[in-house]
RNA sequence: GCCGGGGUGGCGGAACUGGCAGACGCAAUGGACUCAAAAUCCAUUGGGCUGCAAGGCCCGUGUGGGUUCGACUCCCACCCCCGGCACCA
């Protein structure tokens, strides 16, 4: 018998494979289309075992939509501008061009070997200028609809990488930088900025995608949406001067006590009174630094500092005093609340601590006009508050929010904790922002016939920390589009999660030099049909992409607000000591080697049997082993009965699938009426196995349609000898091997040539199932007394309830068991299970 | 603190819509083959008790309660773990 050579059957397929443009996705095809997506990687110079996980998974999903008969897109390509590249470049001379350009043929390499169906023609490299004069353009066109804009804010700046980054990009309690980890600062710079909050509303709207549950939750709490009123507040004594304050409750207005502005408001030094402006500029001052140096002391204790200004509640007249405290963000809602210590637990505090009235508005049920120990924030019915007094706090909140907008005090607001998207990046690798600086015509955008704005090939890479484009004398001078007299370009490039957010589009028609894709082609595959990819994404690439597709579609360039219908997260390959693999931990899993050893089907099989896909997991070096035996008796079970005579099947050929469909067999050999019992058994695991390996890798659940085959193999072994050549035992073979092919693609195919079978089996119908045939001709009734097992038994698989019951009535066992007692209830439940209830 | 997900053998994990808990794989133990080893194959493998044996009995899905003829699954309370957000007014 043929020895299973892995490494040499690989080879040999991919390279057929690839000639003969097996895979390749046709434009406007009679098919339905199919687009199956999974995040492109980042060519960071090897393929880690991350992206086998993140991708053997994903091209045996897509495989499967194909064998179903879809046209199916899958595309593949590199994420290729980011900061990496910049960092070889200043630590070892390597320009960044060619760092990422060796480090993409190195994983194309390393790709291939997967044995995946990508279709390498519409590959996408967004570091290239056929690419990025798209961002260019795109941007374009947000400047033009006043979607992009430029702004002089506070912004996070990393001092490691020199840049600024997205609210986004900076992470956890110590706000330390995505990328390097380090604690990022705040600066005052003029950036660009798209103007993603003015879709917040819509992002909040996930009808007509199914996307986990756990991403929609992330991206509704990063966009923070809530709802309230705004409203105005005067200042005593200073006529004309008033400020607003935002709030959920106005439910609870009566009970402001007090007003605090942010240390950062622009009233403070107008309002502040001479004998309090010592204690308020040093309070400043201590809060400016407090925001630059470690925030770590989580539980810091609430201050603030009386400024010796009042403001009057609108409400009741009443006369509050105005602090200054840094528990009031300067950037969320205006900066200013009102204090409402009795239903506001910050508030509470900070009253406590200045001994500040606590007037409660909303009793809680049962009150007794005693002073609350802690705020009361649920609610309740409305008191100490004029004409709404005994209002339901529901019902006070609504009549509150009317009678100041009536009264042209306020008005109904949301506010959202989501920022507008910071794009601007002082870096060299990436795509140029084409925007020029006029001293005569101010900010010009580069015109779109001089597109695109190509980075310079001659940069210097310094280790100075200032943008290569900043001091390229000849990038930086260029003459104003407008007046023609000298300008400079804007230096700063666009963040790297520009090019991602619409990549997918770029995939239709990766070569079209007149628009970023073909409306044609994109009408046919457009949206994706299935993304996949990992949930740290979510609130970032994740985000954008949506935001980038709904501007599009305001464009008029897509007909739908979502780009990808499904979408699902993979899980976190570990290390084989269970965790995060990292060089430092000397953990890393090195795919190469395995795949030059058992092969990369193993391997591809191995991670789909690891766990649920979702889930994850640490990398178990035995357990491979297990993947591979299992595959070496697929080998051995077909090989074994290779050579007999009978083996061979009668009519085979394009369309020959195992079941119904397309069937070339008009009588298959499992639906004969005279079959033998060991041939109805055979036939039967065959046509469940279907079943099984079809639901679950529609679902995803790769390691249990890999269980179910391991047993089908497990059972083909057992009864080998005595089936052998017959066409029930051929069918069994054919069927496995169809069912492989997704997840093992290339010995499907060996196998598949082994049998005599046409090529390929990647061109096979999938393997439909006969319903009648998955289920079981014997079910095993589990006969219970009072709900504990008492016996079973072998039953015909249509056995009626009552002849269940009587079965177990007159069970040896179950009488037993009933030790006498009397019958009170028979519960069955057909085909599974019998319970007798005694009294 | 809030939001989301999760706790099942020595390990990774199965279990339809409430109906045989532990599929499949790893590890382990015993055996076959071998001069020997590796590989392969066969058997056993949740815990406890009991029987010469075939077998029998009890316990068992984070904890405590509840609903039900019957609960890994549903309900209530709690503990622990992972991820995200966090002075967001």
């Amino acid at each position: 018998m043929v020895r299973y050579d892995p490494v040499t059957i690989e080879a040999k397929w991919q390279t057929r494979w690839e000639k003969d443009r097996l895979y390749e996705a046709r434009d406007f095809d009679a098919r339905r289309k199919y687009y199956f997506l999974t995040m492109y990687p980042y060519p960071s110079g090897d393929l880690h075992i991350g992206h086998w996980y993140a991708m053997a998974p994903s091209d045996a999903a897509a495989r499967l939509w194909r064998m179903r008969g879809y046209n199916v897109l899958f595309p593949i390509g590199f994420d290729a501008f980011g900061l990496p590249a910049e960092n070889a470049a200043i630590q070892h001379g390597i320009h960044p061009y060619q760092w990422t350009m060796e480090n993409i043929a190195r994983m194309r390499r390393q790709l291939r070997s997967m044995g995946a169906m990508w279709e390498w023609s519409r590959e996408v490299v967004t570091c290239d200028p056929e690419y990025y004069v798209w961002n260019q353009w795109f941007f374009l066109k947000m400047y033009e609809r006043g979607l992009a804009y430029r702004a002089l804010a506070p912004v996070d700046w990393c001092p490691k990488d020199h840049t600024t980054l997205a609210r986004e990009q900076v992470v956890g309690d110590e706000r330390v930088c995505e990328r390097c980890g380090t604690p990022v600062i705040k600066k005052n710079l003029e950036q660009w900025f798209l103007k993603i909050t003015a879709y917040a509303d819509e992002l909040l709207d996930f009808s007509g995608i199914e996307w986990p549950e756990r991403v929609r939750t992330l991206q509704t709490n990063w966009i923070g949406r809530s709802v309230g009123v705004e409203f105005e507040l005067t200042v005593q004594d200073h006529p004309g001067v008033s400020f607003r304050v935002f709030t959920t409750r106005p439910d609870t207005v009566y009970g402001m006590t007090f007003a605090v502005l942010a240390p950062e408001h622009p009233l403070v030094d107008r309002l502040t009174a001479p004998e309090r402006r010592a204690e308020v500029e040093a309070y400043k001052f201590k809060a400016a630094r407090q925001s630059d140096i470690e925030r770590l002391s989580t539980e810091k204790e609430r201050d603030g500092v009386a400024i010796g200004a009042f403001a009057i509640n609108p409400m009741n007249g009443d006369r509050v005093p105005i602090f200054v405290a840094d528990y009031v963000l300067l950037t969320y809602g205006t900066g200013a609340i009102q204090g409402v210590p009795a239903h506001d637990a910050r508030d509470f505090d900070f009253a406590r601590k200045y001994r500040l009235p606590i007037t409660v508005v909303v009793a809680p049920p049962g009150w007794d006009g005693r002073p609350l120990p802690e705020a009361y924030l649920e609610e309740g019915i409305m008191a100490n508050s004029g004409p709404f007094t005994g209002l339901p706090s529901r019902e006070g909140w609504e009549r509150i929010a009317d009678d100041l907008q009536r009264r042209g005090v306020g008005q109904r607001k949301a506010n959202y904790r989501l920022h507008d998207w910071l794009i601007s990046r002082q870096r060299y690798w990436g795509t140029p922002i084409p925007m020029i600086f006029c001293p005569r015509c101010g900010t010009v955008p580069v015109p779109e016939s001089d597109l695109p704005v190509r980075l310079p090939e001659d940069a210097e890479f310094l280790p100075t920390g200032e943008s290569p484009l900043k001091l390229h004398e000849r990038f930086r001078r260029t003459r104003c589009p407008q007046c023609g007299g000298e300008a400079e370009r804007e230096t700063d490039t666009m963040d790297t999660f520009i090019d991602s957010s619409w990549y997918q589009y770029r995939y239709v028609s990766p070569r079209d030099a007149q628009r970023p894709f073909d409306p044609q082609a994109g009408r046919y595959w457009l949206p994706v049909d299935q993304y996949t990819g990992g949930v740290e994404h979510a609130v970032m690439h994740l985000l954008y992409t949506r935001f980038w597709t709904k501007v599009m579609r305001d464009m008029g360039l897509v007909s739908f607000s979502e780009p990808m219908l499904r979408l699902f997260n993979q899980g976190v390959i570990l290390g084989e000591d269970g965790e995060k693999m990292s060089k430092s931990r000397g953990n890393v899993v090195n795919p190469d080697e395995y795949v030059n050893s058992v092969g990369a089907d193993t391997v591809r099989a191995y991670l789909m049997f690891i766990g649920p896909w979702e889930g994850g997991g640490p990398w178990n070096s035995r357990g491979i082993e297990g993947v591979h035996r299992f595959l070496q008796r697929v080998w051995n079970v077909v090989h074994e009965t290779n050579g007999n005579p009978h083996a061979r099947s009668a009519g085979s050929g394009r369309s020959a699938g195992t079941g119904e469909r397309g069937n070339a067999d008009p009588q298959p050999a499992s639906r004969g009426g005279s079959r033998s019992r060991d041939n109805r058994e055979l036939a039967h695991w065959t046509h469940k196995t279907i079943k099984k390996v079809t639901d679950d890798l529609e679902g995803f659940h790769f390691n249990t349609a890999i269980a179910a085959l391991m047993e089908y193999v497990n059972y083909l072994t057992r009864v080998k000898s005595a089936q052998a050549g017959s066409r029930a035992w051929q069918e069994a073979r054919r069927s496995l091997i169809l069912l492989l092919a997704p997840m093992t693609p290339h010995i499907a195919e060996e196998l598949w040539e082994s049998m005599g079978e046409p090529y390929s089996v990647h061109h096979q119908q999938w393997p439909s199932y006969d319903a009648t045939l998955a289920r079981a001709e014997l079910a095993t009734l589990v006969l219970q007394v009072d709900g504990k097992v008492r016996d079973r038994v072998q039953v015909p698989a249509g056995l009626t309830d009552a002849d269940a019951k009587s079965l177990a009535l007159s069970n040896e066992k179950v009488r037993k068991f009933m030790d006498g007692r009397q019958v009170a209830d028979v519960v069955v439940v057909p085909g599974r299970l019998v319970n007798v209830v005694t009294k």
